[in-house]
DNA sequence: GCCTTTATAGTCAATCTGACTATTTACGGT
DNA sequence: ACCGTAAATAGTCAGATTGACTATAAAGGC
């Protein structure tokens, strides 16, 4: 069965021991200067009462894509039109055959961010969810910490070349508001003139929002002006995180 | 079913419409000066006498990635040990629950890079297969030109900042055969001395091979030094492409 | 009204980039 | 052997970008 996807031989769909396919959820978002992720505790058989990520099975006749927004919506309680607005990117998919005790079931792993806290939880059942540090999600479910870990690591390398980090924020942004996004996922420190300067510099990545709008009340300083994301979905020049040091190499 | 993956009450793995999971292919290699890609023409059923993507069914004890390995050794005629030291990463999933009108296949997309090649083919059985450029890989079965349209791109992308151009490449080689990726990739020139003192500033991107090595005989100029890929798989700084005029934006 | 806080403007040297020019060292004839 | 051409490598230089700061402006809290 080498010439593209032909059924092979003799295939009999029921017959042949099934795939489930299901989706996973790393859904972020930024707290108190603190990455935090969605988590929900498990009730069931395998890992029951261990945290994981929101999921659950791709229906017959529905993508894994559209599977992963029914999900977003009742995790995060948003209506499925303000889920559809949110950014939500697939992330990999996991294969391993002994990854669920269970059975074989294959999972596509999806990453999407979400603007501050549309409150700790809400979701469908009566399932526990909440909003951990992602510090300290640790020792989840099946290879959800894999999964975790490589969402974590991908939303940071898109932050240099996409707008993603405006994925974080509120329709309506100010600069330090989006730097603070920066310096959480990243973990370092930015130079705020710095900061402002390359952001609008790099041309669609966010545009002023129109009157002279002051910064949501309750500030301590000087009001800071509203920007909205821009239509650019790819930074040209990236916005380049500090390097980590020397000859690191990476891997 | 919200949290976690649970298995649906009722769920019985033989009854529900099950899914079957494809690993496709798409292989490329800068050929004179143009990015190949390698098609098979498909025998059978659905699509048949059309070109398509390499490929075929996850079997049930493998994960994606190892059927992916398989399916590249099977198509390129290497040994699976050399194909094993070829760049072969996941791309992303395709499930729309349309895109094999035979039944529900979720697909798992790999690109993959060899070096320059390795005969047009000997694959494993009788289907035929070729090179082809991918500007003429044009009209293939399913949804392969969707997927080789995004492999296309995060290629392209994955350049700048990763060290992949070097999978292209064999295991030694010149900053010219190198660079000749780049523009063939990219689709545009670049100047010479600046790309070579680009690469050559960038730690762990290549490293100078050790007696000094003549280009492969048949040059027409002065030989040129022969580099081997360092250990970096992140490029810091990156190799950014010239930016495609102004204000683009991409989407 | 001060003082603190945060935003925004501006400066400046070091570095990087892009566009070139120059030199070196092969190969191919003649 | 000599000359012309091709390709690699070295070097130059002005303009743009970056990183590290300093300065000024505009709130809000006593």
């Amino acid at each position: 069965m080498v010439t593209g996807i032909d059924i092979p031989e003799g295939y009999d769909p029921k017959a042949f021991a099934p795939f489930a396919v299901t989706v996973d959820l790393a859904v972020f978002t930024v707290r108190q200067a603190a990455l935090h992720v969605l988590l929900v505790r498990r009730g069931q058989a395998p890992f029951a009462g261990a945290w994981a990520l929101p999921g659950g099975f791709v229906l017959p006749d529905e993508s894994a894509e559209r599977a992963a927004l029914r999900e977003l919506a009742e995790e995060t309680g948003l209506s499925r039109e303000r889920a559809a607005g949110l950014h939500l990117e697939q992330l990999r998919t996991y294969s391993d055959p002994e990854r669920d005790p269970r059975m074989r079931v294959v999972s596509v792993a999806f990453a999407a961010l979400v603007p501050d806290l549309p409150e700790p939880r809400g979701g469908g059942d009566a399932a526990e969810a909440q909003w951990a540090p992602v510090a300290s999600a640790v020792s989840l479910a099946f290879d959800h910490g894999r999964i975790l870990a490589d969402a974590r690591r991908r939303i940071g390398d898109k932050l240099e070349y996409t707008s993603l980090a405006t994925g974080f924020c509120p329709p309506e942004f100010t600069l330090g508001e989006l730097q603070q996004v920066y310096e959480t996922v990243w973990g370092v420190p930015l130079d705020r003139p710095n900061f402002r300067r390359k952001v609008l510099a790099t041309p669609g990545f966010v545009e002023p929002v129109g009157g002279a709008a002051p910064r949501r009340t309750g500030g301590r300083g000087k009001p800071a002006a509203l920007y909205r994301a821009g239509r650019a979905a790819v930074l040209h020049p990236p916005l380049l995180r500090p390097a980590a040091d020397s000859s690191e190499g990476g891997c």
